[in-house]
DNA sequence: AGAAATGTTGCGCT
DNA sequence: AAGCGCAACATTTC
């Protein structure tokens, strides 16, 4: 459910709340998605006071004072929940409890929710970060002819945009969803980076402003475009849509269709 | 009360 | 053979 920029807010309100903490215990309800035994988990992490608390992609990383990593990532509906002494959210996947009685507990009804005991270093940057540079976006379309919005999504490539924020950042850059990647021109290229960043940015800035507490759920009532209660886009272009199985790709005329 | 929504994986088709 | 489209995950929330 949440995107980059909702887990960045989410990553920034956790370290307030638990970095500098003792975990006493890491109990896993589920473990269906768990790669590791859990009592190498416990073992690896309990009794470990918590440093810091990272957004990668699309996951959060909690690292911890032994040198290990819990990996948390919310999928489609994961949802994370504080709580003290004891946790009584239903369907819950994993659960933290430090040496205050404070507690967070990862949910999803669906099951989909997972953890990872030091997850491995992906080669592909963070959309946020300095390796996403020009250099780097122009390289990759260049040997790709799959449509652009399939790349932006593509985390083996970018980590951490997803469906909504992809259709934001194309209408910014004024380019069809549908453009072949290798086709766009350094223009194009140069436009969607600074979109990248422009969009993701101004999102987190807004849901830390409007939601200052957030650590669950998604804020996108700013969207300009992806946004089924919007019919046309600021500059007044009908918003168009493109559903492909149950996700949706938001678009306008007003975006350069390069092929 | 029925539709809608988000991410990843893996499979089949072109 | 790269790339697309779909199904599955299974319940909540609007």
């Amino acid at each position: 459910m949440p995107e980059l920029p909702d887990l960045q807010v989410f990553s920034k309100n956790l370290v307030k709340t638990f970095v500098g903490k003792t975990l006493k215990t890491v109990s896993v309800r589920n473990k269906k998605k768990l790669k590791v035994s859990v009592s190498k988990l416990k073992r690896s992490l309990e009794g470990q006071k918590l440093l810091d608390i990272r957004r990668v992609g699309k996951e959060l990383h909690f690292e911890f004072s032994g040198g290990e990593i819990l990996g948390l990532h919310l999928m489609l509906r994961g949802k994370l929940v504080k709580f003290e002494v004891e946790n009584n959210a239903k369907y819950t996947i994993v659960e933290l409890l430090f040496a205050d009685d404070t507690g967070l507990a990862m949910t999803d009804f669906q099951g989909q929710a997972n953890a990872t005991l030091n997850p491995e270093p992906r080669d592909a940057p963070d959309a946020m970060s300095r390796e996403m540079n020009l250099a780097f976006l122009k390289d990759q379309l260049s040997k790709s002819k799959a449509i652009v919005k399939n790349v932006l999504l593509d985390q083996h490539i970018i980590r951490g945009i997803g469906n909504a924020y992809a259709d934001e950042i194309l209408w910014d850059a004024r380019i069809s969803p549908f453009s072949v990647s290798n086709k766009i021109p350094e223009f194009g290229v140069k436009a969607l980076l600074r979109s990248i960043k422009r969009v993701l940015q101004k999102a987190e800035k807004s849901i830390l402003k409007n939601h200052p507490n957030i650590i669950s759920g998604e804020v996108r009532d700013f969207m300009l475009v992806h946004n089924p209660k919007t019919e046309s886009s600021p500059t007044g272009a009908p918003i168009q849509v493109k559903s492909a199985g149950s996700r949706k790709t938001y678009y306008t005329r007003e975006q350069k269709l390069f092929k």
